[in-house]
DNA sequence: AGCTCTGTTATCTG
DNA sequence: ACAGATAACAGAGC
């Protein structure tokens, strides 16, 4: 499930955990997403230290505890976080946990798509500070949006709206909004945008991103009624603006939703 | 039984 | 070298 606004709902679930000592991180590096991890660092690095600050970027969370190591977690396809009383009630899909006196905090994923990896260090981590803006950041405005546009003139919409090295946390479903929001096709290449087109695509993609942290991010309840979003799941879905049936097809990679009286 | 899924990456191809 | 396309990952639901 998890785009920006899951994301940032999700990483609140570890919110009740500051401040209190780490007693104890179960965790099994055997499983895919967290294969990375060494089971003496864990131990070593985050064992009676504590967690201090949340951070989020697109679709990546970042947990920085006291001494010095960050986690950094991304959820995939499955991935969700848990905060959970004791005694623990583990499901088979608990893959990393770590308990205070208070509770468990849990990062749970079915597919193992997501990863958790630890990093050490005095402060929060050289990639971390490197990453693109995000799509709702001051800095990220129309001059950078145009540049990224010039440099991938041959993507598809829908492909291009996907690349997280320029619109971090822009994911299926929110693609597909933006383009539908925008008007646009999603198989319409970049290069044949004009350069209204450009600014239409811009100012949907700010305004799906908003509406998405306003409503998913808060509480996660859906977005309004108006957008796409509610109707692209549905079998004989109709488009929220002309009523006419939605398309469904393969493009970028990914199972795009549109509506073509209403996008061109 | 077979196909799908809101993601990423290694590995092809041109 | 580089941009774009594809397969693979693992499980559950239809």
């Amino acid at each position: 499930m998890p785009e920006l606004a899951e994301v940032a709902f999700h990483s609140k679930a570890w919110l009740p955990a500051i401040g209190d000592v780490i007693e104890e991180v179960l965790f099994n590096a055997d499983k895919r997403c967290c294969k990375s991890l060494v089971a003496e660092r864990i131990q070593s690095d985050l064992v009676g230290e504590s967690l201090e600050e949340l951070h989020t970027h697109g679709k990546r969370m970042l947990f920085k505890f006291s001494g010095q190591c960050c986690l950094s977690v991304h959820l995939g396809m499955t991935g969700s976080l848990h905060c959970s009383s004791l005694p623990l009630s583990r499901s088979k899909f608990d893959h990393f946990t770590f308990c205070t006196k208070e509770g468990g905090f849990i990062f749970r994923d079915p597919r193992q798509f997501g990863k958790v990896e630890l990093f050490v260090g005095e402060e929060i981590p050289e990639w971390w500070r490197l990453l693109p803006p995000e799509v709702l950041d001051l800095m990220f405005n129309f001059e950078l949006f145009e540049s990224y546009c010039e440099r991938r003139k041959r993507r598809p919409l829908k492909a291009f709206l996907l690349l997280q090295e320029c619109f971090p946390g822009v994911g299926n479903w929110m693609a597909d909004e933006i383009l539908w929001q925008s008007r646009l096709k999603p198989n319409r290449l970049v290069s044949a945008l004009s350069s209204e087109e450009r600014l239409q695509l811009f100012n949907s993609l700010k305004a799906v991103c908003r509406g998405a942290m306003d409503t998913v991010g808060v509480d996660y309840s859906d977005p309004p009624e108006s957008w796409l979003f509610r109707h692209r799941w549905k079998p004989g879905g109709n488009c929220p603006q002309t009523g006419d049936p939605l398309a469904r097809e393969t493009i970028g990679g990914r199972t795009t939703c549109w509506s073509p009286s209403w996008q061109a």
